[in-house]
DNA sequence: ATCCTGAAGC
DNA sequence: GCTTCAGGAT
């Protein structure tokens, strides 16, 4: 159990480690409107938003989104349609969040009687709330969470104390730092230091950052972040199709396969003509994002109710 | 292990 | 142009 390849602040430093992070983090940080809730609902929504997501790009459509389905009955009351629709005409991609984010409001009205449940378990099994989210929505609503390990704690926790990169180390590690009790600070610390100071290009002294004393990367030089997969090119990518068919499915009630065609690509046909355009679609209605109707000899598509 | 999405940052 | 961004489902 005990670490030692990495340099965890023994138990003497530990305390002046949390002390240093929390009071840097209540002198300063970035003001975004969820920080400002405990409601499970609006906390839930800005988790889902925030995943891949730059969080300034969020705020917009975080109150838009509030303003549409203001409490969690709202929104599982609302088509799936219409969610879909407000998530791609909010540019924040993987509508599939989207889908799931509804259907987990619908889990909270039907099987929770409108109320959250207030630990990471109960919420793990909420649609689309992995550990991460999981653990966010019980610390930032209800204090109630363990620590969270995304990109950013990884990235802090092996520049700060040579953990090593593996995410079973990373969670073990990320919970021993956390200062028992007081999740709701420490994870909006620690993701803020991960945000503001320790981001790619590391801005320490900047920053002020409040382990500098304490950081292995800082006393080496060597500010290598654990690896990152890289994706491939999006440009003309069949991700980038999909998120074209939903965009214009957002802005009619329904088409047909051949008015949907020449709008997604302008080179509809040959290669890339119905035969292509009705795998893309047919995906698409697996995930449950779209309906395809098939009728005779038209097919017709509409975002899925 | 692969897929999902789109824009800012560099 | 390529990488990165508060991950999760299958």
């Amino acid at each position: 159990m005990s670490d030692a390849e990495s340099a965890l602040p023994s138990d003497l430093d530990r305390n002046a480690v949390q002390t240093a992070l929390v009071e840097w983090y209540e002198a300063d940080h970035r003001d975004f409107p969820w920080r400002r809730t405990d409601d499970p609902y609006e906390i839930l929504v800005s988790e889902v938003m925030s995943q891949q997501t730059q969080l300034g790009r969020v705020v917009e459509a975080w109150d838009a989104f509030l303003d549409e389905w203001p409490t969690v009955a709202d929104l599982a009351a609302a088509d799936r349609a219409d969610v879909v629709a407000f998530w791609t005409s909010h540019s924040l991609g993987y509508n599939n969040r989207a889908k799931y984010l509804h259907e987990a409001a619908r889990q909270v009205t039907e099987d929770h009687d409108g109320s959250f449940p207030e630990d990471p378990d109960g919420l793990s099994e909420l649609m689309g709330v992995g550990p991460y989210t999981a653990n966010a929505v019980a610390s930032f609503a209800f204090n109630n969470g363990d620590a969270v390990v995304d990109t950013n704690v990884k990235r802090v926790l092996h520049r700060a104390f040579a953990v090593p990169d593996d995410d079973s180390v990373f969670e073990m590690a990320a919970s021993e730092l956390m200062p028992a009790g007081e999740s709701r600070v420490w994870n909006n610390a620690i993701m803020e230091l991960g945000g503001v100071a320790c981001g790619k290009t590391p801005t320490c002294d900047e920053s002020g950052c409040p382990w500098r004393q304490f950081c292995h990367a800082y006393e080496t030089g060597d500010f290598t972040a654990p690896d990152v997969p890289t994706q491939p090119t999006f440009e003309g990518s069949r991700r980038q199709m999909r998120g074209r068919v939903v965009r214009i499915l957002g802005e009619y009630d329904e088409l047909r396969l051949g008015e949907l065609g020449p709008r997604v690509r302008v080179d509809y046909g040959g290669d890339t003509g119905e035969e292509w355009l009705r795998g893309l679609v047919e995906d698409l209605a697996s995930d449950g994002l779209v309906t395809v109707d098939d009728e005779r000899d038209e097919i017709r598509v509409s975002l899925a109710k």
